[in-house]
DNA sequence: TCCTTTGGGTATCCAATGGATACCAGGTGC
DNA sequence: GCACCTGGTATCCATTGGATACCCAAAGGA
């Protein structure tokens, strides 16, 4: 059994670079807890069409509320896929862009898009038919 | 009428939004309000390896909770991606596989897990230097 | 006989997260 | 003075997630 619960010692950093995503340490866990949420996927999506400034980038997302937005980038700023700069205009403004490696990032999620498009409607009806046969069971 | 997309350079626009992604009803909106959550991912991953049973999958997804667990898994088949089987052993056991179109969402996922594991060292790093930034300002 | 163990869950309770709303700074125009 | 702009915080409350306890039905042990 592994569970990277003991001292780590090099094989076992092998281990979970092959991809073993059980371990809390694994490289694509540690992504999946910064961008696995409701908004980040979505304000990188509207970053990568070019700089954007707070308001405009929440009337582009829709639903977001300030709250979730404001700390959405700022989390994303911290871990170096997005950049803010402050602009001295007459009521201060705030550009967001997005970085290079956030560019690269996502050019990995642009696979994952793609699927969305074309195979999203399986997905609706695979729940469709899901549903029908929990009433029919009730 | 504020208006991001005048900075936006047109091309960048074709290529990274096809669909409304900020609308509400987009396809690549509708995935993420299905699957960016902290665990259908790693369970994807996981079922990926081959079919498992309910608490041996437990086992390997470090951390859930038997409450999540069985919530997404729901989830997850309702949606098509994973399959349940019911084997009428002695204490009743429940094996749970991909399907298909489970696999092929695997299979763009994929180059987002290959990048995680090749720059999520560089997310630390600028994470790093966010905190060091920080600090120093105050 | 009663007690415990097993797999695969629910039921319940409480803490953490997210959303709605109000408020703030501070410069501008009326 | 008063309202309005941008880019946020502060606050409050509903929903979500995690920990724990419990459930069922059959097997095995004392």
């Amino acid at each position: 059994m592994q569970d990277g619960t003991s001292q780590t010692p090099g094989h076992l950093q092998e281990t979970w670079l092959r991809g073993d995503v059980f371990a809390a340490n694994c490289p694509t866990r540690q992504l999946l807890d910064r961008i696995a949420d409701k908004w980040s996927t979505l304000i990188l999506i509207v970053l990568g069409q070019g700089p954007i400034r707070f308001n405009a980038l929440k009337q582009r997302v829709d639903g977001v509320s300030q709250k979730m937005l404001s700390q959405t980038l700022k989390s994303l700023e911290r871990d170096g896929l997005v950049s803010r700069s402050v602009v001295a205009t007459v009521p201060v403004s705030v550009t967001y862009a997005v970085t290079p490696l956030g560019r690269t990032l996502m050019a990995a999620m642009q696979s994952m898009i793609d699927w969305a498009e074309t195979r999203m409607p399986e997905v609706a009806a695979a729940q469709m038919a899901y549903d029908q046969r929990s009433s029919d069971a009730h």
